[in-house]
DNA sequence: GTGAACTTTGT
DNA sequence: CAAAGTTCA
């Protein structure tokens, strides 16, 4: 029997039918489209069974098929090694095209370019996106042609860009349901997959909070926080569409976008941020190789309310409050002075909106190693912090109940971790 | 070349 | 009001 010719969406991290760009053109591409996901192993085998964002992942998925049933149509899932999984796909279907949306980690970078030179060796057509940020790669550039490396010129340049470059977000209801392939296939447990169903759970976006957003966004016992991270590391909604909310509802909530689009410019053009300074001129300090004073900090027992309630919250839930995660992180790099590397790597492990170039650049802000970080001698007083931004201790007492019953004594002096800190990054500085 | 500007502050 | 130096136009 002769198969039927076909095009692939392949979904990776823009898991929505709503606003999907490659989405939208395969569905455009005059072949029935089959809409797959493939679960990589070798991300895989480094999480927890009950891993929070899998579950997430898998929830996502799991809606995304529901309304393809509807439509006669599924969500083809796979588990495996990207390759030999394409390899036996276009074995098994008759494939023309592929589409998917671009992705700019560096591991991603890699596997598109290797699967996309494979599928082209079997002369299939690959087509690929911009999706999951407004202006990518080098669409904001200086006068010169190099990249921005402050932000307040990166955001100026991509407002004006922006303004000139008009874009649709569309419709769920407008895609064209009867263009997917019709066939029934069975979806996937969970536990078929290799996990099971995580306690900790990501939140719906909260639109509510965004009109007044510069107001309450820096208290973490307020409901200030939009839950918006999550959604946009896996594309669960269309960032075209919350650009154009935030334009509306407030400009700071915007600048934090813009922020995500910084920091991911920031990687793509310099790679090297994964493991090294952006500012090559702080690679002389010397850290504390201190595993005890990292265990304190990971389990939230320093002695420092703001920054153990913090850790406590993004233990149980994945969360961790934005004006917390400044603390928090600045704490470990100045008053521990310990590797930021070692705290990105534990925020990576733990967070449900963990984002690689979002997650580097601020570890890389909170050191002062960054570009447009704050200055190394800008040590942050986690006390005063805590007076500022939750004096009725109400998100203090909340992750820390053994606050008002006796509570640890304070690991290290911040007069003498402060003036440690600044010693060791002169020090440093002159290596 | 020059000057203004630079996420989130502490004492 | 102090803190250091770099980026950008």
């Amino acid at each position: 029997m002769k198969k039927i010719k076909i095009s692939i969406f392949w979904y990776r991290r823009d898991l929505r039918l709503e606003d999907n760009v490659g989405l939208k053109s395969a569905l455009e591409s005059g072949l029935p489209v089959l809409p797959i996901f493939i679960f990589d192993d070798e991300i895989l085998e480094d999480l927890p069974k009950n891993d929070g964002r899998l579950s997430f992942i898998y929830t996502s998925l799991r809606n995304i098929h529901l309304k393809l049933k509807n439509k006669n149509s599924s969500l083809l899932i796979k588990k495996g090694n990207i390759a030999e999984i394409w390899k036996a796909l276009i074995t098994e279907y008759d494939v023309k095209k592929v589409f998917f949306n671009r992705d700019y980690e560096p591991y991603a970078i890699k596997r598109d370019q290797e699967i996309t030179t494979f599928l082209e060796s079997k002369n299939i057509e690959v087509r690929n996106f911009k999706d999951q940020v407004i202006f990518e790669k080098n669409e904001i550039l200086k006068g010169d042609g190099k990249p921005y490396t402050v932000y307040t010129p990166y955001k100026n340049k991509w407002l004006e860009k922006f303004n000139q470059s008009p874009f649709n977000v569309e419709d769920e209801n407008n895609l064209d349901w009867d263009h997917f392939y019709n066939y029934e296939t069975l979806f996937p447990s969970l536990e078929t997959i290799g996990f099971v169903k995580s306690k900790q759970k990501v939140q719906p976006v909260n639109l509510s909070v965004i009109s007044d957003y510069d107001l309450n966004r820096d208290f973490p016992a307020k409901n200030g926080t939009s839950y918006l991270s999550p959604h946009l590391r896996f594309g669960t909604v269309s960032i075209r569409k919350f650009v154009m909310i935030a334009l509306e509802r407030n400009a700071v909530f915007l600048s934090e976008l813009i922020w995500r689009e910084f920091f991911m410019q920031i990687l793509f053009q310099f790679p090297k941020v994964v493991t090294h300074n952006f500012k090559s001129k702080y690679d002389g300090i010397k850290w504390r190789d201190s595993k005890e004073d990292f265990k304190r900090w990971c389990e939230g027992n320093t002695g420092y309310p703001l920054v153990d309630a913090g850790m406590r919250e993004l233990n149980e839930t994945g969360y961790m409050h934005n004006r917390v995660r400044m603390v928090t992180a600045g704490f470990l790099c100045k008053h521990l002075l310990i590797d930021w590397r070692w705290g990105e790597a534990y925020f990576a492990e733990k967070l449900l909106d963990y984002e690689l170039s979002s997650n580097n650049g601020n570890w890389q802000w909170a050191a002062g190693t960054g570009c447009d970080a704050a200055p190394y001698f800008r040590v942050f007083n986690p006390a005063l912090q805590l007076k500022k931004f939750d004096s009725s201790l109400e998100y203090t007492r909340k992750w820390i109940p053994e606050f008002d019953l006796g509570y640890t004594e304070p690991m290290v002096d911040h007069k003498f971790a402060r003036e440690r800190a600044l010693s060791a990054y002169k020090i440093g500085l002159q290596q």
